[in-house]
DNA sequence: AATGCGCGCAACCGCCTGCGG
DNA sequence: TCCGCAGGCGGTTGCGCGCAT
């Protein structure tokens, strides 16, 4: 607070307080200022007679110290009658904005710490463009500082053709499609069932946001990070915690200036890899946290897929498709969707069908061009991978069936410390409602696109990507190898080993 | 050394909302 | 109910700086 109050300036010099009154804030006054008269500069008193012309420009150390001391006095707010009281040349907004965005204490200076940042995507997820709801989770920042982390960061991520979310809040965000689809009323998505929980709820000024944002009924809360932040002592659960390190995280990768921070700190609270609570079915090991690398010993830890509170406990008769031939051979080739888990499901066979036909069905067409590849932008709940007709002519809506379906069934079993949170799915209606996504399994010898991985994630880029880029992006996964790979055209997919 | 370019950041602008007269 | 004012919010602009060429 003290290095924000400066010292009163020397007297300004005559001629610097001809320019603080001068009538014309035009640009080349304000290049001056901005250059030579930055350090000191007063204008406390003036005639009165000359016609207020308000300064516009760089606020000096002077009329910081003004408006410090006026705020000192009398308080926040009635900022137009800061001009009227102390001569200060700056309207009320101005004001206003310069003590909110640097002038009040416990700002927070310097760079976002990799918490900060994390929050920050999962706010932005959730909530959009409302910097200042964004900061009001945020202590010690400013809406302002949000917006232009974010817009620049986005920017960037955007011209390389990286997801602008980290894997994370984009898996976060895949459920919150899904749960779109889901009826409210039902169990997964049921209110009672978060009780209990410390994954986070919505308070009641996010929830008006909600509804003032035009969201839909399901709409996630947002993530309380925030609150976990500022307490200090509950520990948080991420959605889908993080499974990668930081340091090496492509979410990471971009902010050099962050770089020597960029390192979950396990004392945090909203640490992603310090995952605790009820509903943290695994331990974290170094190896795997949230079934993310379902390496074969792994697999024996999933909980059964059926009985887990947060899947449905029936699916729609519509999306059983009893007709189909179960293709054992496939399960069979591929070990077994998601290890063993969904061997013993009962809709296993069916399952291994459908995702048998689905992986062949469903290609990802790298030579379209990314404006049909369902963007974000383009909503229309296509999107993802789930392009026109399959190869066998089954209509796109029937695969978009199969693929909810899928999703009823994988996540569950691939993320079992994700899915069965009611909480996490109430959490997670969209706030970017038009996003499809999809789970697959690929067998070993299957390595059109996954490179022999475990699990695949098709997750749209959120915000319209790069498009075309073939960058790639490895990032390890505390001994679990991952990959991100934009594949082309808002598409980018997860693999994990 | 000079120049161009990109980035980060501070500040402005316009619109919207709430409130009181 | 209307109007004006104050404040808040999100988008945009423009400056300064650092870095690459």
């Amino acid at each position: 607070m003290e290095e924000m109050i400066k010292p009163a300036p020397a007297p300004a010099s005559s001629e610097e307080e001809k320019e603080v009154v001068a009538t014309a804030a035009t640009g080349e006054r304000r290049h001056e200022e901005a250059t030579a008269g930055r350090e000191e500069q007063e204008e406390e008193e003036e005639e009165e007679e000359a016609p207020v012309v308000l300064k516009k420009g760089p606020w000096t150390t002077a009329e910081d110290a003004v408006l410090v001391q006026h705020v000192r006095q009398h308080g926040e707010g009635n900022w137009n009658a800061v001009q009227r009281m102390t001569g200060l040349l700056r309207c009320g907004k101005s004001c206003r904005l310069r003590w909110t965005n640097h002038l009040r204490p416990n700002l927070k200076k310097g760079s976002f710490s990799p918490d900060e940042e994390l929050l920050i995507a999962q706010l932005h997820a959730q909530l959009g463009n409302k910097w200042a709801r964004m900061a009001s989770h945020l202590p010690g920042r400013t809406d302002n500082e949000i917006k232009n982390y974010w817009n620049t960061r986005t920017k960037r991520r955007q011209r390389a053709g990286l997801p602008v979310y980290p894997p994370d809040v984009q898996l976060h965000l895949a459920f919150a499609k899904r749960c779109r689809y889901d009826d409210f009323s039902s169990p997964l998505s049921s209110p009672q069932q978060s009780a209990g929980s410390n994954v986070l709820s919505m308070d009641a000024a996010d929830a008006a946001g909600a509804a003032s944002s035009g969201y839909t009924s399901a709409r996630p809360p947002p993530l309380d990070l925030a609150g976990q932040l500022a307490m200090g002592s509950r520990p948080v659960q991420l959605l889908a915690a993080t499974p990668f390190s930081a340091p090496s995280s492509p979410w990471g990768k971009p902010f050099a200036r962050n770089a020597q921070f960029f390192q979950f700190p396990h004392s945090s609270p909203v640490s992603p890899t310090t995952p605790t609570g009820p509903v943290q079915v695994h331990p974290v090991t170094p190896e795997l946290s949230l079934g993310y690398g379902l390496h074969a010993g792994d697999r024996a830890r999933l909980p059964p897929v059926s009985p887990s509170p947060g899947a449905r406990a029936e699916l729609p008769s519509s999306q059983l498709r009893p007709s189909m031939a179960p293709t054992t051979a496939a399960a069979a080739a591929t070990g077994g969707l998601v290890g063993g888990a969904l061997q013993d499901h009962p809709n296993a066979a069916s399952l291994e069908a459908m995702l048998q036909e689905l992986h062949d069905a469903i290609k990802i067409e790298p030579s379209a061009p990314p404006e049909n590849r369902g963007t974000e932008e383009e909503g229309g709940g296509g999107g993802g991978n789930l392009r026109g007709v399959s190869g066998d002519g089954k209509p796109e809506v029937e695969l978009k069936d199969d693929i909810e379906t899928l999703f009823d069934l994988i996540i569950p079993a691939t993320f079992p410390a994700a899915a069965p949170e009611p909480a996490a799915a109430a959490t997670a209606a969209s706030a970017a409602p038009n996003h499809s996504s999809s789970v697959s399994q690929h067998s070993s010898d299957d390595q059109d696109h996954s490179n022999g991985a475990d699990v695949v994630l098709d997750l749209p880029i959120l915000t319209g990507g790069g498009g075309g880029s073939s960058e790639q992006d490895d990032w390890s996964l505390d001994g679990a190898a991952c990959q991100w790979d934009n594949i082309s055209g808002g598409i980018c997919r997860h693999e994990f080993r």
